[in-house]
DNA sequence: GCTGTTGTCAACGGATCAGATGACATCCAT
DNA sequence: ATGGATGTCATCTGATCCGTTGACAACAGC
């Protein structure tokens, strides 16, 4: 990952990162909200890098894919 | 990192690890603060695992430090 | 043609973050 | 012993989050 990288770009890519784990499992994102008790509208934001997610909120999600946090963060 | 793991032992293993990183290079928190240009007192939450980072607070942070988030974040 | 699923957007409200300021005790060097 | 650096705490304020609700278009299956 490049440093200093702009942060609207980091976020999108973050979303798109999440985006290919969860289509990977064949998941809706729906199934995703449901597997880490949280809202649809939620996980749609996240993915499209509209918000600067906490980092426990993060972790919440990648326990419900099945990987490890700092796999997540890793493009 | 231990699945499941409570939020509370999270943020502050996540701190304990950025104080590590930080003493490492021989760093006061006035020393990072600095160098992301953020507060001494904002980093002293951090550390103590007294809050909830957003992500991106956090990339600033590693980048400060010039390591990877997805170091930062194992442990 | 319906009906359910999916992805996307907007808006509201309570909760929380992050910057800023001020304060205090401890330690170290002069 | 005076001064500076350090770590820690509290408080205030604007910004942002996350959950929630409601809505809409596109699509698939019955």
């Amino acid at each position: 990952m490049p440093l200093a990288m702009d942060k609207s770009s980091f976020l999108k890519g973050l979303g798109s990162n999440i985006v290919k784990l969860r289509s990977e499992k064949n998941w809706s994102q729906s199934d995703l909200a449901r597997a880490c008790f949280k809202d649809r509208q939620s996980i749609e934001r996240l993915e499209k890098g509209k918000i600067n997610p906490s980092i426990y909120y993060l972790k919440e999600i990648a326990d419900a894919l099945g990987v490890e946090l700092s796999h997540m963060l890793m493009f």
